[in-house]
DNA sequence: GCCGTTTTCGGCCCGACTGTTTTCAGTCG
């Protein structure tokens, strides 16, 4: 029973208990237990079997560590099953359908037994629905449009992907005269590794207009919306993009507001409360009085509080280690000197050594680690050990002719299932820096897969774990293993986890980087470029590594050469 | 159902927009 299951659960347990009308509070808690629950590092049905008090964690209380327990022996709990019985299936699908909540969709089945999206189509297109009380064709054409919507949208995209569509409306707007200024807001501006919709807070002085530019743009294909503070469309990818307009009195108030996250947001408006202020997008406030709302750190001040860096605003501690002036100085873009993960067409990259020494060296680079795949995956043309010296060979004599770079001979040689790596340990000691990946058999069991990933640190040749959970963002599940014990390991060996840049990578996790600091793991950035525009991807590394509350010391990469030679050595 | 320098009971973030209404409910973020 994996955490994400138990969030599953206790999602769907608020999704029925809303549609049964139940109290909203009660609803929200089990989706707060349900966010708690995924975002959560340690396996609960772990903490179950070692009997650990599960009340202590944030938004879990008795009755739902009772639950967790529950489900965790049963694969399901009671209170599930009976909702189940009590309200029928499909319902709760029609919960995706955009501008439909719990209240129209329970009217919906009580009145017209609609009970499924199919149901619910035929309902509007036979123009049922217009009749009843509170709707109207309005309504049903909304419902319309909202089922076509979801069945041609993939839910949440990549930060990558939503970040190019910001950066195209972002021109247009900075196009724009009656522009003042604008700001990406929303999880974007957290850098989560996934994006639900784009937020846009815009200060301008014709609002209209900039509206009617907006909804002109090439790839609005449609308004969702439009008013006089906001404005909503779609993307021709699907993607909702949310317009605010705010006054430069409340830019910053708004910003904070619309940037979140919701967690962060409450707690920090707790805070306000406390003070018997008010705090939402306006400023903050006393009384009629606004306090702050120019910019984000004026507010934060008001409150007592350092300005807290939007990657860690995910009400996972930062707000406590603010209040004690322990928020970590989080890594930036300029404190990096290299990149640990590199492949040429050698293998399956798709320039030359050159190409790609000469592109680090204009990002200005001291070093890059060349890192070839090795001969277990011989569809990348993967070396084996007389290709490997031979091409670290040519890697050193690359070395020789650039004098203000290190290109480190690297390999990214396979853990295979056993454990043992792909490679000859005697060929890997001669490197300057080996990557050990796992390409195969992700469906191991927890203890094998930990077994495995714990006797490539054991080797002594390795350097650094690479994408250490192998999860592709929407396509596949990370791998299981005992995430403390492989942390433990790499800081007692002196072995790095990667955190790879590649966008639908993002791996190690932010949470599970978080925990490897903590552990005194050393992360080390890449981005596993194959092409040299990929050198590009270390921004999305660094993100995850300040998501992950990483400072300059907890990574490699901010290593001068000198620092970076003693620490290879001492290896 | 959770939670506690206001509290173990009684709160729980709050405003914009839409469509249906003649003052507001539902949905969303």
């Amino acid at each position: 029973m994996e955490n994400a299951r138990i969030a599953e659960i206790f999602s769907e347990i608020a999704d029925l208990l809303e549609l049964k009308g139940g109290n909203e509070f009660r609803v929200r808690s089990y989706r707060n237990a349900a966010r708690t629950v995924s975002e959560l590092p340690q396996r609960l049905a772990d903490l179950v079997a070692e009997e650990e008090d599960l009340t202590g964690l944030p938004n879990i209380g008795k009755s739902t560590a009772d639950k967790i327990r529950e489900i965790v022996e049963r694969g399901t709990c009671k209170r599930l099953e009976d909702l189940r019985a009590e309200i029928p299936e499909g319902l709760t699908e029609l919960l995706q359908v955009p501008q439909l909540g719990p209240r129209k969709a329970s009217q919906l089945y009580r009145e017209l037994e609609i009970q499924s999206l199919g149901d619910l189509r035929q309902a509007a297109e036979d123009k049922k629905i217009r009749d009843l009380e509170g709707m109207g064709a309005k309504t049903e054409e909304k419902i319309l449009e909202g089922i076509e919507t979801l069945a041609s949208s993939t839910g949440r995209i990549l930060y990558h992907t939503a970040a190019q569509y910001a950066e195209s409306l972002g021109k247009l707007l900075d196009g724009m005269d009656a522009v003042k200024q604008w700001e990406v807001a929303g999880s974007l501006r957290r850098g989560k590794e996934t994006v639900g919709d784009l937020d846009i807070l815009v200060q301008a002085d014709d609002r209209k207009r900039v509206a009617e530019s907006v909804a002109e743009h090439d790839s609005v294909v449609e308004t969702i919306g439009r008013g006089e503070e906001k404005m909503s469309v779609r993307l021709e990818s699907g993607l909702q993009v949310d317009i605010r307009f705010f006054d430069p009195a409340a830019f910053g108030s708004a910003l904070a507001y619309f940037t979140g996250s919701k967690a962060h947001n409450i707690a920090v408006r707790r805070l306000a409360q406390a003070n018997d202020w008010k705090l939402n997008e306006y400023g903050l406030f006393k009384g009629e009085n606004r306090l702050a709302g120019k910019t984000e750190a004026s507010v934060y001040h008001r409150l007592n509080l350092p300005w807290i860096p939007p990657e860690l605003r995910e009400d996972r501690g930062e707000i406590e280690a603010a209040e004690e002036g322990r928020l970590p100085d989080l890594i930036t873009e300029k404190q990096i000197r290299g990149d640990f993960h590199s492949h040429t067409e050698r293998t399956d990259g798709r320039e030359s050594l050159e190409e790609m020494v000469e592109a680090a060296r204009d990002r200005g680079y001291e070093f890059l680690a060349v890192t070839e795949h090795s001969k277990a995956l011989s569809m990348a043309k993967g070396l084996d050990e007389d290709d490997l010296k031979a091409h670290a060979e040519k890697i050193r004599e690359a070395d020789e002719r650039y004098e203000d770079i290190w290109v480190l001979a690297g390999i990214e040689v396979d853990i295979l299932k056993s454990g043992r790596l792909d490679l000859d340990e005697k060929v890997l000691e001669d490197l300057d820096w080996v990557v050990a990946s796992v390409h195969s058999y992700f469906k191991l069991e927890e203890k094998e897969m930990t077994d495995r990933l714990l006797a490539a640190v054991h080797s002594g040749v390795v350097h650094c774990i690479g994408h250490p959970t192998g999860r592709m963002i929407g396509s596949r599940d990370p791998v299981r293993f005992d995430h403390d014990r492989l942390f433990e390991a790499c800081r007692d060996h002196g072995v790095c986890l990667e955190i790879n840049g590649q966008p639908d990578r993002m791996d190690l996790p932010d949470t599970l980087c978080k925990r490897a600091r903590e552990a005194g793991v050393l992360l080390a950035l890449a981005t596993d470029a194959h092409h040299h525009v990929e050198f590009d991807f270390m921004r999305y590394a660094l993100l995850v590594a300040r998501r992950g509350w990483l400072g300059k010391e907890d990574v490699l990469n901010t290593r001068t050469v000198k620092q970076l030679r003693k620490h290879l050595g001492s290896k």
